[in-house]
DNA sequence: GTGAAAGCGCTAACAA
DNA sequence: TTGTTAGCGCTTTCAC
């Protein structure tokens, strides 16, 4: 027979390797979808552990029952490592899969660690202080920035970044042009609403995802203001775009890709961990690789602001590079 | 020690079962997302497996590489049964998974299956034909649908529930106001740009996905018409919504929460196969359950259509039932 | 090299 | 009921 497969029970009680790794992923809130970044992430790791001959175990836990999953899992051997999704600020699970003693991954990270561990992560922060940089270049003075909730490190980062900017800009923070909270498109329309009423409303925004974007965009439609000429907007994650002058123009490219990349590098890691029967001192990698790039693309009267790298230029549209605040 | 698991690798050899369900979801498109609804439903199953013990075993495979993910987790013993994801009109998986022998459970349907299966499914037919009469209730009488890729039986489904009203109301299908593809953003504003420029615009849109509405409003936006007072849109899915004289009032309710049940109830009728030796007879289950209802709510002037069934009234705002072509 | 045997941690069948 | 034992299908070791 040549489409036999060893039989994966017998193998792993053999060789003590579960030949497979835990997924935990935690559903903050209930009404709320999956955060779609969960899936390319795990799409990326997937195509990964096929390679390598591993299973991936998926489990979505509710906040009470997640440390029970990776409790669970391990105890029963079922899984060889994990990897750990939407990490927070400061995190349990930290201490927690030290004390299970399996190896694991961090998609994210956590503000400071008590240990040192394996990450996999954008450079969130300088993302968004070269978004912000950008809108100051063109003129801008009242930028929002609409959040993910902050208790999340990548969204604390995030908006680090935007502050960083600000402040050496030396334009004053305005807490009514910070949101956070729940990506999702209604997050993003109703506080764009309820900036744009404002007697000094922000004349530039900056999303922490493209369905939070979206939301933005429809609330400028509905304060029949027009993109580009009024407003403009940077979005993140998704499709980063900026748009401009009654043009949309992809401004940051990110995240499809890069995510699933994410995914494809963060499963590599957690097999090269596994593989070593030490477990080996933790490894940090690929910040730069998954750095997200700005550009303004081929102006016709405008360079390319020099905060932005020309290595990460990719606009395929013309910018027409009037939109002023 | 209390806090001992058995293991799972010894466990699954002694017994013969493998106590894990093999999720195989298909990536269409490399550059899509992966479908939000898959994540919902997985995410109902995984609660249904970690009550029975069982494992949620995951993966993401390109359209080549399909049927071996099938094969794969089969051969290797690493589950007792699958959940077939996305299921088109006429799916190779079917015979397949015939073949391979493991019971599997199908979200969704096919056109025309060999053998009879066990499938989980809405009523995408006259979920539509239900949105599109209550259009036509309304006086409509272009109405578009933007709908799925038809190759997948859902879409084929839903477009025979909007074919089905038109022609009951006696209203051509006209080509121009169909359109179908990949459920994205871009779809439904790409879409209706198209359709509001014509000479004969449509004044009612449904759309086969949340994300799909969201380009629609857009469009409608952009062309500076009013939503309610100028075009109507009835979304599917995430979040069915009927779009009336500048309000928004929820129309169809669905989905977030109905395909997550769907996924905890998919997961219930395989494990109920897998608990029994001999394959039983292939149940059909829920269909009424997961039908998507329609109502206009409390009207100030008008009764709720009498195609709408009472029981799926599921209104939380006025109706300001004047809007009309 | 090639082949036989022990054992991984359980379950199930059997004996007492 | 409770205790003992024979496998489940592999990998690994050890003997040849």
């Amino acid at each position: 027979v040549h489409n036999y497969r060893a039989n994966s029970r017998a193998t792993g009680l053999a060789t003590g390797r579960a030949m497979a790794i835990g997924h935990v992923i935690p559903v903050l809130n209930r009404n709320d979808v999956v955060n779609p970044i969960f899936a390319e992430f795990v799409a990326g790791a997937s195509q990964t552990y096929s390679a390598h001959g591993y299973e991936l175990i998926l489990t979505i836990a509710e906040e009470q029952s997640e440390g029970d999953a990776y409790r669970n899992l391990a105890a029963k051997g079922a899984v060889d490592g994990f990897i750990v999704h939407s990490p927070r600020r400061e995190d349990f699970r930290m201490d927690l899969l030290n004390d299970i003693g399996l190896p694991f991954v961090v998609h994210g990270r956590t503000d400071d660690p008590a240990h040192p561990y394996s990450w996999i992560d954008m450079n969130n922060k300088q993302a968004f202080e070269q978004a912000c940089k950008l809108l100051l270049d063109l003129g801008h003075r009242r930028i929002a920035l609409i959040n993910g909730a902050e208790t999340l490190n990548f969204a604390w980062r995030r908006r680090l970044g935007y502050e960083a900017a600000l402040s050496q800009a030396k334009v004053a923070l305005d807490n009514e042009l910070m949101f956070s909270g729940e990506l999702t498109e209604e997050l993003g329309h109703t506080a764009a609403s309820q900036m744009l009423s404002m007697l000094n409303p922000p004349t530039a925004f900056i999303a922490s995802s493209y369905i939070v974007a979206l939301g933005i965009k429809r609330a400028i439609a509905q304060a029949k203001l027009e993109m580009g000429r009024d407003v403009s907007v940077i979005i993140h994650d998704d499709e980063l775009s900026y748009f401009h002058n009654h043009g949309e123009v992809p401004q940051f490219t990110a995240t499809r890709s890069s995510v699933r990349s994410a995914g494809e590098l963060g499963a590599q890691m957690l097999i090269d961990l596994v593989g070593q029967a030490v477990l080996a001192p933790q490894s940090r990698l690929l910040e730069a690789r998954l750095t997200i790039g700005a550009s303004t693309g081929p102006a016709p009267d405008r360079q390319t602001p020099e905060s932005i790298p020309a290595d990460h230029v990719q606009s395929d549209k013309t910018v027409m590079d009037r939109a002023r605040p």
